[in-house]
DNA sequence: ATGTTATTGATAATCATTATCAGTAAAAAA
DNA sequence: TTTTTTACTGATAATGATTATCAATAACAT
């Protein structure tokens, strides 16, 4: 018998502070907001619940840098991060053709990580010049 | 002024070791490689190189749970784990249309890792229902 | 041969995450 | 409502891969 999960007040105000934020975030980032508004939750539950999320993969995750982000995207998305300044953006990948022609299991789930230099840093960098 | 780098019997015994692998291997499994050859070699001696070698991109590395799994491939490939028998096949990555479409910054590297059911237990599971 | 300094190996430190466990509190049962 | 059951919480210890530290060693230039 799968046991029954419970409604808990710590339970709700770290979903709601999860639903703010916009895109990707760690858990200490969750952490930090769920203690300015109550400090009386542990980073244990935290910790917990997003574990408890990413397995029932109820939120996106992957490893950045050693540590794990998290994001509610669903949907099958690429993350390009910037040598220069360290941004990361999501973009949507709307066509996984280029990876049927390789793979003849089924796809669950892909992700793409692409590592350049972002179009904002490259017009800083021809300013300069 | 740039430090000369030295030869070192260490650094030739790992470098052998390495290039004994055909496919990918982690700090770890290394270390074991080295050990049963040459048991004097210490444990951040073997991270200290493959850290060197990370950074100067003469090894392609990603992170597979939460820990550094290295290869000798250089191009751009595709990371397939099966979600049944935990395989990880590789797959060359021939065009980047599908990234160019959407990233209008420079394309230094990538990586994508996709998640599924392999050929092979496909074929197991069919057979067995 | 000698001096400089990159390298080594043992081990301590780091740090995000997970496990432990006694106390607490949902929610079902009485 | 009261009692019982057990999921949940929070503090903190443990984990485990990797990195940092540092004195001793050994390349390599002079």
């Amino acid at each position: 018998m799968a046991k029954r999960l419970r409604k808990t007040k710590q339970k709700e105000l770290i979903l709601n502070e999860i639903n703010r934020f916009k895109t990707m975030f760690t858990a200490d980032e969750l952490y930090g907001m769920v203690k300015k508004n109550n400090s009386d939750i542990g980073i244990a539950t935290v910790y917990r619940l997003l574990k408890g999320l990413r397995t029932k993969k109820e939120l996106h995750s992957y490893l950045c840098d050693r540590r794990i982000v998290y994001s509610k995207e669903r949907n099958n998305h690429c993350h390009f991060s910037c040598q220069k300044c360290g941004k990361i953006k999501h973009f949507d990948v709307k066509t996984i053709d280029f990876l049927n022609e390789e793979i003849k299991g089924n796809i669950c789930h892909f992700q793409i990580d692409v590592n350049g230099i972002c179009e904002d840093c490259l017009k800083r960098t021809q300013l300069s010049q």
